[in-house]
RNA sequence: GGGAGCUUAGCUCAGUUGGGAGAGCAACUGCCCUACAAGCAGUGGGUCACAGGUUCGAGCCCUGUAGCUCCCACCA
């Protein structure tokens, strides 16, 4: 092994060698029960964030784990087309040529695309290898390709045919930048200071009037009603009559509708169907027609007379300044509200009423309630349900149509002589109805997200009836961000249901995001953003990976910095160094088994340990605790196996008895072997360069079991009479440290105990950690002479003689500040076991346990109180 | 308007069936002892936001209050 930790000596090198040995690959195998990932997409709309490399690893851990535990393991890998998103970015792209889509044509935009999608998608792909992840490429989807296609085609198709995607006029979210329509989640609200203008409406012929206020005066050219509230006496008797649009000049009527709030503005409020949701109730109710004012791009149309052709923006402001010098304007009062955005393009939202298609969501949205209900599908955490329902229970019918080219193509064709409109399988060449070969297809695509709702069956085969699908649907596992519950979450439960009439998967580990160390969002636009590939550059894959894990719990959302990934660089160190320090004594001997050696104190307490962390790595990754996880390795991998053990292997190593050496090469080699296996989900790479180099281990520890818990290496009662002999080190080093008395300066130690079995077996151990030169057993504590310091320790009492370094004052101090110690924890003892109620209904073994602490402290108050003579 | 989350050591955060408050970083002291100074040993530091309640026992469960964050709704 080399004598530096350099990730990129091997990272390279081994994720090649598990790509190309197929190590990734599953291949259904029914004597094993499969585990199913299905990677969310990422857009191929530029490179990998934080956000991705955390959600990659944490997929990548748990399948990682779960093949290790003899699961069939699949992670399928995909990118998605990410239509709005990635249209804006080919016509910037283009733009930089001086190029419009319109130049280029519907056909040349879309090999441009295709390029796009290539570089990138590589790239992405590029990314995902780099992190480790151990996804099935043999697999590799795109939403765009001919299996996601297909299962777009045949979803399409069957929703038409059922009448639960309809064509239809409705108001709709209209992006005037990208120039298509939205669906109510990909429109951000955020507050801003705009205005309440207020304005006289004239009653027809007479010069009463209604006060309205509006934050949107431009729209006013399509106000086709003026509503009260039907219970409002001020305008009781306007309700009926006509008043007349300022500037417009046309005629319209008061109606009554609850609509109109009496408490808010002036009472009265323009109806606007064309341009509002709220209006657009209100016309259907009363029965209003609909003007819309605006093109698709933000300008006026005819319908705003002389503001033809103005953006909407400036239009206000010529239209206010007109109604104030006609005396229409009341006042102008500053007025915050919330304004929709898009949540590509971020510019203003209009409402406006638009012809598009829709999926019907009542009927769709019931049973995929019902499925959380009734726990087919699991959030964690479980909060998250609530969100889920909340959404679910309130959805409206979701606008599936844009007006863009990238993307799937709306499989609706319209004849042109009898009007007809075909929504088939396959292709139409004729009208079916006339036989014309008049008929064109609808111009527009598909929701990005209509294509990622049926990502865990598309990418299957479906609609055949595939061998992948009967093995590996429902997926078992679905990991992503809170933020696209509503996006796709929610819409692959009711397509799953729907199309496959199973739920797409069981869990739903929801991660928060990644923030920056200041906890902002990582955003292009605050330049905050860290490339994960530059990270992985500096420190590698294995400590980005264990610094997004370390400390994060479910749904929680993160930061990111330099400083925690340098702190998990460092761990990466240790193991390296630590395991160099095995390898390299291991060298030219044969390394034998556990079982064929004497095991010592230390040897048992160790791989006590070992068994317990193999017990509670596995409960807590089964509960995608992975943060828990990380920590209880870490623990374990630096205090218990480098902090204790392997310095208390080196006197045997170091020494002449190749027996004991024999011993502790075994157990280092286990240990190390064992905790190789429970890191690798985490940190594939170091620790399967390491894996590689233990004597005896063949392959990958990829393909390595996990290990299990075995109950007879648990060793209980000598791993806690161990403890006792980790105590006298720690209790003689602090006495040392206290005293200012240097490390490397042996003493002698004096012992007065019971347990001098114990101490004997490992003495050894104590002189080296303790940085002692011999132990001496006594009875009393004057043997120990004058100046001793003396430890009162559960297994005994520890004599240090220090000479001029002991000052009786202080020695006694620190003896007093000990018995009050003591002595508080044994009144803790001793009255919860004189508690009536905790003897009652306290479990036994709580009970017990008190007892034996309050013995033990009343035994070490009594040796304290004698030390304390000394001093008296 | 509705909902959710957070508040634990100087900083960032864990703490999941209620049973003696933890980690990393930072700080302080002392150490190059043949795996590792990217290290070792030791030390200090917390009325677990506040107020009640349930319980033998509460960081954890319940109620309320305050501050911060986020999501949904959109009253024109």
């Amino acid at each position: 092994m080399e004598k530096k930790y350099d990730p990129k000596q091997f990272e390279e090198r081994l994720y090649k060698e598990w790509e190309n040995s197929g190590c990734f690959k599953a291949v259904r195998d029914d004597k094993k029960v499969p585990f199913t990932i299905v990677m969310p997409p990422p857009n191929v709309t530029g490179q990998l964030h934080m956000g991705h490399a955390m959600d990659c690893t944490l997929q990548d851990t748990v399948i990682r784990f779960k093949r290790m535990q003899g699961y069939c393991a699949l992670w399928l890998p995909g990118t998605d087309h990410a239509s709005i998103a990635t249209e804006v970015k080919v016509v910037e792209e283009i733009k930089k040529e001086g190029l419009t889509k319109q130049q280029l044509g519907r056909e040349g935009f879309l090999e441009r695309a295709w390029e796009w999608k290539d570089k990138y998608e590589q790239r992405i792909c590029g990314q995902l290898r780099k992190l480790g992840s151990s996804c099935d490429w043999s697999r590799l989807a795109f939403t765009m390709d001919e299996r996601c296609s297909k299962a777009v085609r045949e979803v399409f198709v069957n929703l038409y045919n059922k009448k639960l995607i309809y064509r239809g006029d409705r108001i709709i979210n209209w992006c005037t930048e990208c120039r298509s329509a939205l669906s109510d989640v990909e429109v951000e609200y955020a507050e801003e200071q705009g205005k309440f203008w207020h304005i006289k409406y004239y009653l027809e012929n007479s010069d009463k009037y209604i006060e309205i206020a509006t934050t949107r005066p431009e729209t006013m050219f399509g106000d086709t009603a003026v509503a009260v509230n039907p219970a409002d006496p001020r305008y009781k008797d306007f309700i009926g009559k006509n008043v007349v649009i300022p500037v417009a000049g046309r005629a319209i009527p008061v109606v009554a509708d609850e609509h109109a709030d009496m408490e808010f503005g002036t009472g009265a409020v323009k109806i606007t169907p064309a341009h509002d949701p709220n209006d657009f109730e209100v016309g259907k109710r009363c029965n209003l027609p609909s003007i819309l004012v605006m093109n698709d791009d933000g300008t006026m149309n005819a319908n705003a007379g002389k503001y033809e052709g103005q953006d909407r923006y400036v239009c206000r402001d010529n239209l206010v300044k007109e109604l104030e010098e006609g005396g229409y304007l009341v006042k102008t009062v500053p007025h915050a509200h919330n304004v929709g955005h898009c949540y590509r393009c971020n510019s203003v939202v209009e409402p406006m009423v638009s012809r598009q298609w829709f999926v019907k969501m009542d009927e769709l949205a019931r049973p995929a309630i019902n499925a959380v209900m009734d726990k087919k599908v699991i959030f964690i955490p479980e909060r998250f349900a609530k969100i889920y329902y909340n959404w679910m229970e309130n959805v409206k019918d979701w606008c599936i149509s844009r007006q863009l080219w990238w993307g799937h193509r709306i499989p609706v064709w319209y004849c042109s002589d009898c009007g007809a409109e075909i929504c088939e399988k396959t292709d139409p060449t004729v009208c079916p109805e006339c036989g014309s070969k008049n008929i064109t297809q609808d111009e527009d695509v598909l929701d990005t997200w209509f294509s990622s709702a049926l990502w865990p069956f598309s990418t299957m085969g479906y609609p055949d009836d595939t061998s992948d699908l009967e093995y590996f649907y429902p997926t078992d596992l679905l990991v992503t961000g809170y933020d696209i519950i509503f996006f796709w979450v929610s819409r692959m439960i009711f397509s799953g249901l729907e199309h496959m009439r199973k739920v797409p998967f069981r869990d739903v580990l929801m991660h928060g995001l990644v923030r920056d160390e200041k906890g902002r969002k990582m955003s292009k636009s605050l330049g905050n953003g860290v490339d994960p590939l530059e990270v992985i550059n500096k420190y590698g894959a294995d400590s980005l990976r264990f610094s997004l894990l370390q400390g994060v719990a479910p749904g929680n959302d993160t930061r990111y910095s330099d400083a925690k990934v340098e702190a998990c660089a460092n761990f990466m160190n240790k193991i390296w160094n630590a395991s160099r320090f095995v390898l390299t004594n291991c060298e030219g001997r044969e390394i034998r088994s556990i079982s064929e050696v004497k095991l010592t104190a230390a040897d048992k307490w160790i791989i006590s340990r070992l068994q317990a962390v193999i017990r509670d790595v596995t409960l807590t990754l089964n509960k995608y605790e992975l943060g828990v996880a990380c920590q209880l390795l870490y623990d374990f991998m630096w205090s218990d196996f480098c902090d204790w053990y392997i310095e208390l292997t080196k006197p045997a190593l170091y020494g002449a008895d190749g027996a004991k050496k024999d011993g502790a090469l075994a157990v280092l080699k286990f240990v190390l072997e064992n905790a190789m296996k429970l890191l690798h989900p985490f940190i594939p790479f170091i620790t399967d360069e390491i894996y590689r180099n233990i004597p005896g281990t063949q392959g990958t520890v990829m393909l390595a079991e996990f290990p299990r818990y075995n109950s007879k290496l648990a060793y209980k009662k000598d791993a806690a009479a161990f403890a006792g002999v980790m105590d006298i080190i720690t209790a003689v080093r602090a006495a040392k440290t206290e005293r200012e008395c240097a490390p490397s300066k042996k003493v002698s130690l004096y012992i007065i105990s019971e347990q001098k079995r114990l101490i004997s077996a490992n003495e050894d151990s104590i002189l080296k950690l303790a940085g002692a030169k011999d132990i001496t057993f006594i009875t009393s504590a004057e043997e120990a002479g004058e100046n001793a310091v003396a430890k009162v320790l559960s297994t005994g009492t520890v004599f240090i003689p220090m000479g001029d370094l002991v000052d009786a004052e202080k020695e006694r101090e620190r003896l007093q500040a000990e018995l009050e110690r003591v002595t508080a924890e044994l009144r803790r003892a001793d009255g919860k076991l004189n508690n009536a109620g905790f003897m009652q209904k306290a479990p036994k073994k709580l009970v017990d346990e008190e007892r034996a602490k309050l013995e033990k402290y009343i035994a070490m108050r009594e040796k304290i109180l004698q030390q304390l003579k000394n001093y008296n």
